[in-house]
DNA sequence: CGCCTTTGACCGGCGC
DNA sequence: GCGCCGGTCAAAGGCG
């Protein structure tokens, strides 16, 4: 357990307890397919309120399906969903970008626990469906994401992440008082964006590191006491909470560390918790 | 009135 | 160098 906060990539088959080395190394595999999020009817009915937990890839998964957890943030409760694997494989990843392709029926839509604002919409060239750009609401994050619809299928919607919410991670710091919003935070936001540049370039971490960007968990986050997140990382479904504990480990970051500290306190962000009932990500019709 | 979406302009990367 | 294309910006309008 104690390991999987220090990341070393000689230790990747251990980051995630339940999932058998096969399925790790699909998953780390630069052909590791996309996951199709097949959802049922139960949680169409709750699509507003669900929680993707896209770390709920367990040990249970078995054969070419894989499950997935659903969390339901207004009732607290899982649901068990299974992944069809057939999707297609050899989709690359590009730097620490990843990317789910959602099914969803009737109008159907899907919520993951951020709030984000529309930053662009382009119609792109062979493709009947625009693509949307969202940003993450809180300025100090610079997490996006971009959500289009299959041209195979207008059920199934193509989102790809991209940067880590760090702003949820505000409670792991020893935050310093908030000093300046506007360009230190800026400058904060691109050394942001530098190091994750660079972890993305390590297969192992930015394969962990992407699970956070899927991964809201809100009740995990604020009800996690902050050691138990920071040795054990993965805690429960483990996520975010994960990848903070190797940045600060890891000393090629700690400058980036000290600076996120410097201008991410959560006390100035405390609009939009992880577990607010959030705008929906996309329009269920475009 | 403030927040969010829309939408065309702008910009940079890349291929020819 | 030029043009295409995807990503971002920002002004304007909509909506609650």
């Amino acid at each position: 357990m104690e390991a999987r906060t220090v990341m070393e990539k000689d230790e990747k088959d251990d980051w995630f307890d339940g999932l058998d080395d096969e399925l790790v190394r699909e998953l780390l595999d630069d052909e590791s397919p996309f996951f199709v999020i097949q959802a049922t009817s139960k949680l169409s009915e709750e699509d507003a309120t669900n929680r993707l937990i896209y770390s709920g890839l367990r040990a249970e998964d078995t054969g070419n399906d894989l499950s997935v957890k659903t969390w339901n943030a207004q009732s607290h409760t899982q649901h068990q969903t299974r992944i069809n694997s057939m999707l297609e494989r050899g989709l690359p990843k590009i730097e620490n970008k990843y990317s789910l392709k959602i099914k969803t029926f009737g109008n159907g839509m899907a919520d993951d626990g951020y709030k984000w604002r529309k930053y662009g919409q382009k119609w792109i060239k062979n493709s009947p469906n625009p693509r949307s750009y969202y940003k993450c609401t809180n300025p100090r994050c610079s997490a996006k994401k971009l959500v289009e619809r299959s041209k195979d299928d207008p059920d199934t919607l193509i989102i790809t992440y991209e940067g880590f919410h760090l702003h949820f991670a505000d409670s792991y710091f020893p935050l310093r008082p908030f000093q300046d919003d506007t360009s230190p935070a800026k400058k904060a936001k691109k050394t942001i964006s530098e190091a994750e540049s660079s972890q993305a370039k390590e297969t192992l971490e930015i394969n962990r590191a992407n699970y956070t960007n899927y991964e809201p968990l809100p009740s995990s986050i604020e009800g996690c006491p902050q050691e138990m997140s920071l040795e054990f990382g993965f805690s429960h479904q483990g996520l975010l909470e994960d990848v903070v504990p190797w940045m600060i480990r890891n000393p090629s970051h700690n400058n980036n560390i000290a600076s996120i500290s410097s201008c991410c306190s959560s006390s100035n962000y405390s609009r939009s918790p992880p577990a607010s009932p959030s705008s929906l990500s996309w329009s269920p019709h475009v």
